[in-house]
DNA sequence: GAGCACTGC
């Protein structure tokens, strides 16, 4: 019952945290934090950074974990006078908690309140203020910030952090801001010659009448004729392909600060995963020294099988070895059950933790000194033929490893378990393929086209998307209307459909929505689904959580079902606020969605979402009206919205895609799972062990040619 | 009979 494992040539060195969590006076803390500046490995450098951002207008920081970059670097621009002129340091990262976490770092660094000199804005929450110079936000959110302001005219320098995760929203970034640099530039040098600049902004102007941002090409005009600087950060070792996308740009390297972590490799080549898992796992609790472990799987059901297999063995050993507690973590994993895995193991207790791939970015566990990392992960990819996202199991990539050994290393020496060869490890891909390689690009063709490109295929992408792709998005957009004849964003459909930050068909759906006269109805529908999970199902109380949501249940569908959580659980909250607090009803809130077996995170989710899109279509002067108890009306506004994802029932009982002819299943997370209408939509179409439709309402087929003529028309 | 991870004026 044991693995061998011989040690691999690399070993890792990872950051050190300096800050611990202990509350300590506020002087001693400024000095302490003066201390930690200083001995960033990117202090040293400061000088000749500041000079090559003078030199350059575009610069590709490499710098490891722990470098102090994404803290260090914006401090350093603006003392260095970046923001002289009024402009901005704008720095962008992947993820919401990243953003406020730095932010509220670095404004503890400079002496201030978060929201003044430094703050942060992310979907839902703006903490800035005339007075910011140094701003972190997501990614997404500066690329909707550019629907407004095409020229970023605010922003000074520009910093794409975490350039090497490639999300979406920041490839097309680089490709924008390598325009907007362009033009910003000419701009700059032809300052001196005014009337050449005025002619200029006249084309400009010209170019852009119809599109958005007019206003703000004065503004850019006024404030900004400065070129734009751009920055960005990535961790990846490979610097040439943003270099050569900006033209060969310089390229500059920043150490880390980091532990060693050794890695070991097996000998043999692993069939089962979860076995060699959990010999590993019993391995390390036996031989080695204190410290818990983070093993990587792939999904929840992976997680709840060890840790069932775990608990089973551990009251296999020795009384004395029996000191061994797991905490699975997982993003649909309630908050208050993801919050134990910070909590310190029970004295002379190790953790085991067993996680996705959300504990390699996205959150941070103290105390793990062991890593164990099966080498697999489970990715999405959207083959654009079918229409179908898929959910497969695939090797990870070589940076990917490298990533999960260095969550070893964080507070001191670690070492990491890999269940594969090192053979294998030589073969397995340098870095994960972009997002913008394998997601649904309709809502990213839509975005372009509303900054005025019309040009996708001659869009400067770091990574050219697949052309077949690029053609059903495009097709897409044209049957949702979205599009004109020509390819250009319409008026008032596109328009109004690129402003909501909602899947184009959710777009699409709440625009008729208001002529259908069921805006309200949809407005809950769509926030519904655009978040993950609303139920939640633990292992142990299977049978209560699917009484819970049978107790919602309408057999119209997921739609209407989702619809009744969410008024059931506002009443619920509006009845509560009425004779507490605010805080005391959301408290109550949680409560009554532990009760009901729902997702109390993904329920706040999607009351955030409501009120952002109710803001949205009031300032559109679009009329929330409500059908009532009539939710046919309600339904047939879903079969003119999501007619492309409509799907017919064959005498087998599986259902036939109208659109691509794919075959499919109600997904068994479904209330129409076992009842199988005639005709149905569907939000999504997933490959996971079989073809499945997601969130499912059932249709009359006979709506389709009526409501939507342009596709079915034709056809029948 | 089943749900990697993120994100959105």
């Amino acid at each position: 019952m044991s693995l061998d494992y011989h040690c691999g040539i690399a070993t890792l060195i990872f950051m050190k945290y300096l800050l611990s969590g202990i509350q300590l006076g506020k002087i001693f803390l400024w000095q302490k934090i003066l201390q930690q500046r200083k001995s960033l490995p990117i202090a040293t450098v400061e000088k000749r950074l500041l000079e090559e951002v003078r030199k350059n207008d575009t610069l590709i920081i490499v710098g490891e974990t722990g470098s102090g970059k994404t803290t260090q670097l914006p401090q350093f621009l603006y003392n260095g006078g970046f923001c002289r002129d009024g402009g901005l340091i704008g720095i962008t990262q992947p993820r919401r908690v990243a953003a406020v976490t730095v932010a509220k770092r670095v404004a503890e660094e400079c002496g201030s309140q978060v929201g003044q000199r430094v703050g942060y804005a992310i979907r839902f929450e703006d903490v800035t203020s005339n007075m910011t110079k140094i701003k972190y936000m997501t990614d997404g959110l500066l690329l909707r910030e550019a629907l407004l302001d095409p020229y970023l005219s605010r922003y000074a320098v520009i910093i794409i952090d975490e350039a090497h995760e490639r999300t979406v929203h920041t490839d097309v970034l680089l490709g924008l801001l390598k325009r907007v640099q362009k033009t910003r530039s000419q701009y700059a040098n032809k300052q001196s010659n005014v009337d050449l600049m005025k002619a200029n902004f006249n084309t400009l102007i010209k170019r852009e009448e119809n599109g958005p941002g007019v206003g703000n090409l004065q503004q850019c005009q006024r404030r900004n004729s400065n070129p734009l600087k751009l920055i960005i950060m990535s961790a990846s070792l490979d610097a040439r392909g943003f270099s050569e996308f900006f033209d060969n740009a310089k390229a500059v390297h920043v150490q880390g600060r980091q532990f060693p972590v050794d890695i070991y490799y097996t000998f043999q080549p692993q069939t089962d995963c979860v076995d060699a898992a959990l010999l590993t796992i019993f391995q390390i609790h036996l031989e080695e020294g204190p410290g818990d472990i983070l093993v990587f799987l792939t999904g929840q059901e992976e997680i709840e099988s060890v840790e069932r297999l775990v608990r089973n063995r551990i009251r296999q050993l020795p009384e004395g070895s029996q000191n061994l507690s797991t905490f699975p973590i997982f993003s649909s994993l309630p908050s208050e059950k993801q919050l134990k895995v910070f909590a310190p193991a029970p004295p002379g207790f190790r953790k085991v933790i067993l996680a996705t791939n959300i504990a390699e970015t996205s959150v941070t566990i103290p105390g793990i000194k062991y890593v164990i990392d099966p080498g697999l992960v489970k990715v999405r990819s959207y083959s654009s033929e079918s229409g179908i996202d898929s959910l497969i199991t695939v090797e990870t990539s070589k940076s990917q490893a490298h990533q999960r050994s260095g969550r070893a290393g964080r507070e001191g020496p670690g070492k990491c378990f890999r269940l594969y060869q090192e053979s294998l490890f030589d073969k397995l891909p340098d870095s994960t393929v972009p997002e913008i390689k394998r997601l649904d690009l309709s809502n990213v063709i839509l975005q372009l086209k509303a900054l005025g490109i019309d040009d996708i295929f001659g869009f400067d992408f770091m990574e050219k998307p697949d052309e077949k792709a690029v053609i059903r998005s495009l097709e897409t957009l044209f049957l949702l209307g979205a599009l004109t004849d020509e390819a250009k964003l319409s008026n008032p459909v596109g328009q109004q459909m690129a402003r909501l930050p909602l899947d184009p068909m959710d777009s699409r759906a709440i625009l008729l929505a208001s002529q259908f006269n069921c805006l309200k109805e949809m407005l809950i529908a769509v926030a519904m689904l655009s978040v993950e999970s609303i139920f939640y199902a633990p292992p142990d109380k299977l049978e209560q959580s699917r009484a819970a949501m049978r107790c919602f249940s309408s057999p119209e569908g997921d739609h209407l079902t989702l619809i009744n959580v969410y008024c059931t659980a506002d009443e619920f909250f509006e009845k509560s606020l009425a004779s507490n607090s605010k805080e005391k009803a959301e408290k109550n809130l949680r409560n009554w969605c532990k009760e009901n077996f729902i997702n109390s995170r993904s329920l706040k989710h999607a009351r955030d979402i409501h009120s952002q899109i109710l803001d949205n279509v009031t300032r559109m002067g679009l009329r929330v009206t409500s059908c009532g108890d009539d939710m046919l009306q309600f339904r047939r506004c879903l079969a003119a919205s999501f007619f492309l994802n409509a799907a017919l029932k064959q005498p087998d009982g599986i259902y036939r895609v109208y659109r691509s002819g794919q075959m499919a299943q109600i997904h068994p997370s479904s209330v129409l799972f076992r009842s199988k209408p005639e005709c149905i939509i569907f939000k999504e179409l997933v490959q996971t062990t079989q073809s499945y439709v997601r969130n499912v309402t059932r249709i009359d087929p006979l709506w389709l040619s009526e409501l939507a003529p342009q596709y079915f028309g034709v056809q029948e």
